[in-house]
DNA sequence: ATTTACATCACCCAATATGGGTGATATTTA
DNA sequence: TAAATATCACCCATATTGGGTGATGTAAAT
C-alpha cells in the first residue's frame, strides 16, 4: 500500500528534491506540495496524506502554529518536521504542538526517506543532537545554588505542595520548611513561588514531571 | 582511538554475547563485565569506561539506582540502557536518572553495535517504541473531563501561579478563576491543588514543562 | 582554628491566598 | 429545551505565605 505524502516548504528547489527522492521509491506517493501551510491546511481532506514533511520557518503561519492545526484536523496524521534549525525551543515546542519526529536538514537527502519509514513504522525520527536534546531534557541540569535539600523543598514547591505537606514528606517542621524557601528566595533573587518554579524550570535545576 | 565499554548484566550468556559482538569491532574493547551494579560501582574508576550498556532488572541495586550512582561518579560515561522492559515509568526514570538512551534487547544484537557508534556520535539511540513514547510525552493527551479554559486554569496552576496572576494573564476576574477552579476539583473529585496538579500530570492533561 | 555553608527549629506579625457555599447571566452546544 | 460553558459577585473562615530575627549543631573549607 502506497503511504500519501504532502511536502510544505517555501524554497522550491527542496520541495522539488525532496518529491524526487521519495517518489524514487514506489511505497511512497507524493500527493501535493505547498510552499506555506494555509494552502496545504485548506487542501488537508482531499489530500487526506500519511505523512506531513514541513519546515518550520515559513510566511505567514509559522510551523509550530501549523503542526498544531494539522495535528488538530487530522489526529492520525504523521508530521515531520524538517528545518536547518536546532533552537531547542523550536524543538520542544514541535513536539508539544503535534510533531512526531525532527530532522535538521542535510545535504543528503536519503535520511528523509529513512525518516519516513522509521515514522510509519511507529518511531519518531530525529536527528543525532535532536535526540540528545529531547533525552537532556529529562535530567536535572548542574549548576544550581541551591543546595540537596533546598532543591527537595524546590521540587516540592514546584508540585504544589503546601508548607505543611513538606514538612510532612520530609519529616521536618514547618519552620524548617519556611526556612529553606527563604533561603532559596534569597539565593533565586524571588519573592514568589512562581518566579522560583520558572527560574528552577528554565535551568532545569529541578525534576521535570514526565 | 579504541573506546573502553563495560557491560552490566545479570545474564551471563547475554554478558558474554554483548562481549563477543563488540569486541568483533576493533574500535570497540570491552574492560569487563559484571552482573551486577555493585561491583561494576566498585571499579568504576579503574575501569574508566567511554560507555556502559546496563540492564534494568538487576539483583540487588536496580538498573536505575545504578545509573544514578554511575552517573554522579562518572558524568561523562554513557549509560546506554539495554533491557526487555518497555514499561514507560522504567523508561522516563532511567533518563532522568541520567542514561543516554534506552535500546530494547533483541534478537540482533547488531542494534547495540549501532546504538553504542550513535552514543559515541553525541546522540541518544532509542528503540522505535521507546523514542515514540518520548516524544509522545511532551504532548498532551486527549480525554480530559476539563474544558479549555479549566485547563488553561489548571495549567496556570501547575506553574505556581496565584489566583490573582492567572485571572491577570487571562484576563478574567479573580472570582471567575475561582469559579473555574471549584469546577476543576469537582471534575477531578479532589479538594487541593496538589492532588490536581498530580493527577492532571499523570494524565497529561496539562502541557509538561522541558 | 575560624569562618562559611547547611540543616534544623522557634516565635512574631500581617497580608494574601484558598476553599466552600450560593446564586446569577449569557452563550453555545447537544 | 436542557446541559455545558464562561463569566462575575458576595459571604465566610481558615490556611498559606512571606518577612523579620535569632538560635543550635554539624560538616566542610580555608
Amino acid at each position: 500500500m502506497q503511504k500519501k505524502i504532502v511536502i510544505i516548504d517555501d524554497n522550491k528547489l527542496i520541495r522539488e528534491s525532496l518529491r524526487m527522492i521519495l517518489e524514487s521509491e514506489k511505497r511512497f506517493q507524493v500527493i501535493n506540495t505547498y510552499s506555506d501551510c494555509e494552502s496545504a491546511i485548506t487542501n488537508l481532506e482531499q489530500d487526506a496524506p500519511d505523512v506531513i514533511l514541513l519546515d518550520i520557518q515559513l510566511p505567514g503561519i509559522s510551523g509550530i502554529e501549523g503542526t498544531k492545526l494539522i495535528h488538530k484536523k487530522l489526529p492520525d496524521c504523521i508530521i515531520l518536521i524538517i528545518t536547518v534549525s536546532e533552537d531547542s525551543d523550536q524543538v520542544f515546542k514541535s513536539l508539544c504542538a503535534g510533531a512526531s519526529g525532527y530532522i535538521v536538514k542535510c545535504p543528503n537527502l536519503n535520511v528523509i526517506k529513512e525518516a519516513v519509514d522509521e515514522a510509519l513504522a511507529g518511531g519518531a525520527p530525529m536527528s543525532l543532537q535532536i535526540s540528545k536534546m529531547v533525552v537532556e531534557s529529562f535530567q536535572k541540569h548542574a549548576g544550581s545554588p541551591l543546595s540537596e535539600r533546598e532543591s527537595q523543598v524546590l521540587q516540592s514547591i514546584s508540585e504544589g505542595k503546601s508548607y505543611s505537606k513538606i514538612a510532612e514528606d520530609l519529616f521536618i517542621s514547618k519552620e524548617t520548611v519556611k526556612t529553606h524557601i527563604k533561603n532559596i528566595y534569597r539565593k533565586l533573587e524571588v519573592v514568589t513561588k512562581e518566579d522560583a518554579i520558572r527560574i528552577a524550570h528554565k535551568n532545569k535545576w529541578v525534576q521535570r514531571n514526565y
